[in-house]
DNA sequence: TTTGTCTGCCC
DNA sequence: ATTCTGC
DNA sequence: GCAGAATGGGCAGACAAA
């Protein structure tokens, strides 16, 4: 049996862009950790005698080989006898062009059809198929051919600029393997993992789509999705609900690898696609199995999403298998990362629009087409997305008309979300007053509600749709919402149809004080009956987007303003308009009244929004090199908004926490400390209570210097657990307490989990919701850590908010 | 039935 | 959510 | 300034296991 080293064969990954190779198991024991990954806790009872990587992974190598082979070989038979009988059987009726594909010949017919596509061409698959046909008897001499043109997909380079690139050289070629590999998009992938530099990956999926244009147009939806990390549209509610759990169990089946060196390799890449493509390397088979189609690996993931009910995980965790299996080489990488939809290849969505748009083009246009040509269609294509965003009606509005008309084919439409506008960060008023404009700018300030973002829509027939922030449909989480808009004449009758935004938080019935976003994230989430509805809410309306069978997103947010005070009426604790004052940058004091007001009503701060669109100025006033915008674009200005919050501001609290140990980073981060665990020092027992994890706010310096100090085989890093640590979480290493560092946050959390200050305000433990580091304390020794008195007096000012008589008199006294 | 694990989605 | 980094 | 990546606390829901 061949002999393989761990780094040797061709199976070496060349990870990290920036040049860096992965790691190399060369300290004895270079691991990482991912909870999402091996969350199975029992796989760190006894990491202490784990042995180093080299000898497991040997190990687990020999026992996979002959054996294995054998055994995935009998599995391949019998799954093609299966498929025979069911979906091949069906696909063959269906789809008579595409059964000859791995046939003797390996010739598809399908040359015409293949230019000639329909709207339900592309649209989501009800069949299933792997891209798997049974092979024929005599494949053995005919698959030459055939492999050989795989083989060629590795010297097609699809980062060069787009006019020098010609996909019609590539089709005769490509032709015979319709529908279109997934070993066609792993290459693209491969591509685009290999390269910074964004031109070389709009040019690769530019490239990509063009070619998929004349070979295989039904395959480019799916392509799409597979390429921006999803599966759909995100109001279709689909998930594919693989996990770390699922994946490694999958993975330790079809590598015939054992779980803990399974872990060992997770250790060392720090990606669970690295690691499923150095576990598949090391399995070799007898008789290669069927290649994969984009189609069908997407309409695999399909079948995946929808497995639901009793044994759903054992049937989701089968097909994970059976794509593995078929997947080869950067194949395997590639599917394991789609399982997990983090692809990391540093394309997620504007460049897949700005790809789609240049495609389009330049296939219609000519690949030497007007730079201003390309930019409108960009401009197009992102806005049509902005207000239609679905990758399946965006691709079928292109085929069928062209960018051009995109608009038309692919309309903003009821019920279906529109991106939101977003808002950037302001450290504090001045900035902010900055960022705004000159003097004479009017801007709204509004509260910044904690609770949650919800795009209403609603039409002739009264029908109510609510989105979240991130467009999920949650119309059945909020039903006294729509009871609210139904049924109290909210909707004033003038009002036929719109699309509104606002924030929905919890309040008191009663008072119609304001809970937590911790209390509003105890309500149900699916089918909620209003008779069982705990935690009362109420929705603090913003913007309009949309009325009466018009857009609004154009118009300047002063009208938009108008409009929705005057086509809503307000009912008390149920529906009202967001607070809000006029100002310019002279209203420094009302500014500042106000933004202290939000803070005592238990807002996050305020929100600062353009009320006029402004002309282009050269007015040396302003150092602005981009105008905010005061339409509803975010197509064009995705974080037009500005957000003040108090926790940005310098002179916030903050707490003096300890790091007491680390889990290993993943991705960029895998050669550091990311997250660290930091704890609360008790100066009555010098007892170390985790009160979180932090991976933020650390520079790359600082990351090296922290592993430069707690290294592997250091007297400040340890493996057991120190007697005087309190914490529920097992980090990679624990460290030796020497540092204290400055953590930032927005609250204090009553937690689940952590067990600092257990006691002092429940018998639950204290968190704190958005950590990041802002920078060591040097000047501060462990024994003058945040304690957790102090942190449970930060929550006990917090919750003192709100209480406003109480605050009132506070002032008046100090 | 109850408890525990895993996942996705809110922020 | 927040933050950092490269383009 | 954009785009992307890496990951925070904490919840409900869906299953699996006990």
């Amino acid at each position: 049996m061949p002999k393989r080293t761990t780094d040797g064969g061709s199976g070496t990954p060349k990870r990290n862009r920036n040049g860096t190779a992965a790691t190399p198991a060369s300290s004895p024991g270079s691991k990482r950790t991912l909870d999402f990954f091996f969350t199975n806790r029992s796989l760190n009872n006894s990491p202490v005698d784990r042995k180093p990587y080299q000898e497991k992974a040997e190990n687990g190598n020999e026992i996979a080989d002959e054996e294995l082979a054998r055994k995935l070989q009998a599995q391949f038979d019998a799954e093609y006898h299966e498929l025979n009988q069911n979906n091949t059987a069906r696909q063959l009726v269906q789809d008579p062009e595409h059964t000859t594909i791995f046939d003797n010949t390996g010739v598809s017919n399908s040359e015409a059809d293949t230019l000639k596509i329909s709207e339900s061409d592309i649209s989501v698959a009800e069949t299933v198929d792997c891209g798997v046909r049974p092979p024929s008897p005599s494949k053995e001499v005919a698959l030459i051919p055939t492999a050989a043109i795989y083989g060629s997909i590795a010297t097609i380079d699809f980062t060069v600029s787009p006019p020098k690139f010609d996909p019609i050289e590539h089709l005769t070629a490509l032709k015979r393997l319709i529908p279109a590999p997934y070993l066609l998009l792993t290459h693209l992938f491969t591509q685009v993992d290999a390269t910074r530099s964004r031109i070389k990956i709009i040019n690769g999926l530019t490239n990509f789509i063009r070619l998929l244009m004349l070979l295989d147009k039904s395959a480019i939806t799916s392509a799409v999705w597979l390429s921006t990390n999803s599966i759909g549209p995100p109001y279709t509610a689909l998930e594919l609900g693989i996990g770390g759990s699922i994946l490694s169990k999958a993975l330790k089946t079809v590598s015939g690898i054992s779980a803990p060196a399974l872990k060992s390799l997770y250790d060392k890449y720090g990606d669970i696609g690295d690691v499923a493509f150095e576990a598949k390397v090391s399995v070799r088979t007898l008789v290669d199995p069927p290649r994969l189609s984009i189609k069908g690996v997407y309409d695999t993931l399909l079948q995946i999403a929808v497995a639901k009910g009793s044994k759903s995980q054992e049937l989701k965790q089968k097909l994970v298998e059976k794509l593995l299996i078929r997947g080869r080489g950067e194949e395997v990488r590639y599917l394991t990362r789609t399982f997990v939809q983090h692809l990391r290849i540093g394309a997620v969505r504007t460049t897949m629009l700005t790809a789609l748009a240049r495609a389009f083009t330049f296939t219609e246009y000519g690949p030497d087409c007007a730079q201003d040509k390309l930019q409108k269609a960009e401009e197009i294509v992102r806005q049509c997305y902005a207000r239609h965003p679905n990758y399946n009606d965006i691709i079928a509005g292109l085929l069928v008309s062209g960018v051009e008309k995109l608009a038309e084919s692919c309309p903003m439409t009821l019920h279906i979300p529109i991106l939101p506008m977003l808002g950037s960060i302001t450290k504090d008023m001045s900035e902010m007053l900055v960022k705004i404009g000159n003097e004479h700018t009017e801007f709204a300030c509004e509260f910044k509600y904690d609770g949650q973002r919800a795009q209403i829509h609603y039409d002739e027939s009264g029908k109510i749709s609510i989105f979240s922030r991130h467009l999920d449909l949650m119309t059945d989480k909020y039903p006294d919402i729509v009871d609210v808009l139904q049924s109290h004449r909210v909707i004033l009758d003038s009002t036929r149809s719109f699309i509104l935004e606002g924030e929905i938080v919890a309040v008191n019935e009663v008072t119609g004080a304001l809970g937590s976003f911790q209390s509003l994230s105890n309500r149900g989430r699916k089918d909620v009956q209003i008779a069982s509805i705990s935690v009362t809410v109420c929705l603090f309306a913003f913007d309009l987007m949309y009325l009466n069978g018009e857009s609004l997103l154009d118009v300047p947010f002063r009208t938009r303003r108008e409009l929705l005070r005057s086509s809503f009426a307000p009912v008390p604790h149920k529906f009202a308009f967001a607070e809000s004052i006029d100002a310019t940058p002279l209203d420094q004091d009302a500014i500042s009244t106000f933004f202290r007001s939000s803070i005592e009503s238990k807002c996050e701060g305020i929100m600062v929004k353009l009320l006029d669109s402004i002309a282009a100025t050269t007015t040396a006033s302003t150092r602005r090199t981009k105008s905010l915008l005061s339409t509803y674009t975010p197509d064009l200005r995705r974080e037009s908004w500005l957000k003040v919050k108090k926790d940005y501001d310098s002179a916030a609290d903050s707490l003096d926490l300890v790091p007491i140990g680390g889990w290993y980073g993943n991705g960029r981060k895998s050669n550091f400390w990311s997250p660290v665990l930091l704890a609360v020092r008790d100066p009555d027992t010098g007892v170390f209570q985790a009160v979180c994890k932090c991976m933020t706010g650390f520079t790359d310096a600082m990351y090296k210097e922290t592993k430069a100090k707690y290294d592997e085989g250091t007297i400040n890093v340890t493996r057991l657990k120190p007697a005087d640590f309190e914490t529920p979480l097992t980090p990679e290493y624990y460290w030796v307490p020497q540092e204290v560092w400055e953590i930032k946050f927005a609250d204090v959390t009553l937690s689940p989990l952590y067990p600092a200050a257990q006691g002092i305000i429940s018998d639950r433990g204290l968190s704190i919701r958005f950590p990041r580091f802002i920078r060591k304390r040097d000047d501060k020794g462990v024994d003058e850590a945040s304690s957790p008195a102090f942190l449970a007096e930060l929550y006990q000012r917090q919750q003192s908010r709100g209480a406003e008589d109480q605050d009132d008199l506070y002032e008046q006294f100090y």
